[in-house]
DNA sequence: AAATTTATATACTGTATGGTATATATTGTT
DNA sequence: AACAATATATACCATACAGTATATAAATTT
């Protein structure tokens, strides 16, 4: 049973998360949150520190979604050529599953951070990693189990395929056409049926 | 010969351009862009109407030179693949060439932009649109010159081309990796000899 | 060289920013 | 129900922001 002060921490987070995503880190102000949340300033920096703090535990927020999603399409019943699909086939309507995350957070937090936050920086570049190892994850009990053959290691075919995804995502985000994602995951099913599969 | 006018408003915009596309929109304040230039802001908004009118010509400048330094590499003599191969070989150390330009003007901005200021996004989604046009150009050259043949259209091929180049961007921005960029440029030219080459 | 025009610097404006101190309201414990 | 602790609101702070008005300097024209 969660306190109310524990709920207002996650109602805060829930509600902040895709702001920081849309505006990034300098173009989203404590007053756009206290307009989200319907709280005020007090009631924020009674919950975190400072901006900084609550930004981090946004962006927590906004991974651990992507991660759960992930995570869900790679541990569905099958093979490994069966996860790679699930996958696909989630980044295929990504901009949907992102829409109320207010974009994607790898992307918009990754390229925003730079230079304006550095402990976020470092955040989006650890998530690429861990998509990378859990794709890799699956490409190597595919290989093992003799599902599929990979012409480089698991991790560095899961470090191209995940730049394609990615690829496709930068794209359909500048330019608001998911054709960018549709024909990219096209692309990567008729490669994986065509040149991995055992 | 151009005035001392003429020459003040080159110099403000060539400095500020990689302050814009480093930072962001909102994350360049007109006190940043003081620094940078040496001059007051009194000189600033004398040469430009306002902070919007000074990142829309920083951007058009930058991004200029990236579009000059993409027809150096489709323009050189020799037959369409030479051209892709010049094209690749470019973004294979396209980390080096921009930093001088403050980082990726098309990702940088394209992301930055999406809710920051919507004449910025506009610009750069028209940015990707040239460049896949270029490529495209060239691709189409080649199948007529019977150097290549194409699975889809060569405007399909070059956005497809384009989105794997912009992926690896992508990730080597965010990551500061540039492995990124020299896995995704063998794997295409890897792609461009054995799938389309004639 | 002097006069005129333009470019740039300086001083200022009103508003927004992240954050703090204190007041008030709400929740939790007894 | 009373009391204590905590959560949230309100008022405030110093600084930063984009932009403007005026002064001064520099460039251009005569």
């Amino acid at each position: 049973m969660t306190s109310k002060a524990e709920r207002t921490t996650a109602f805060i987070i829930e509600t902040v998360a895709p702001v920081f995503i849309k505006h990034g880190y300098v173009g989203t102000s404590m007053s756009d949150l206290t307009e989200a949340t319907g709280l005020t300033k007090g009631a924020l920096y009674g919950n975190f520190e400072n901006k900084e703090a609550l930004a981090l535990a946004a962006y927590e927020y906004s991974i651990n979604k992507l991660l759960m999603a992930i995570d869900e399409r790679l541990e569905i019943e099958g093979d490994s050529l069966d996860k790679l699909f699930s996958l696909t086939k989630f980044y295929r309507n990504y901009d949907v599953f992102t829409q109320e995350l207010g974009g994607c957070p790898v992307l918009n937090m990754g390229v925003d951070a730079q230079d304006n936050n550095k402990l976020l920086a470092a955040a989006a570049s650890e998530t690429i990693k861990t998509i990378e190892g859990k794709i890799a994850l699956v490409l190597e009990k595919g290989v093992n189990n003799n599902e599929l053959h990979l012409p480089v290691t698991p991790l560095q075919f899961a470090k191209q395929f995940y730049t394609m995804l990615q690829g496709a995502v930068a794209m359909n985000t500048i330019t608001r056409d998911r054709k960018y994602l549709m024909n990219t995951v096209a692309y990567l099913e008729v490669l994986v049926k065509n040149e991995i599969k055992k």
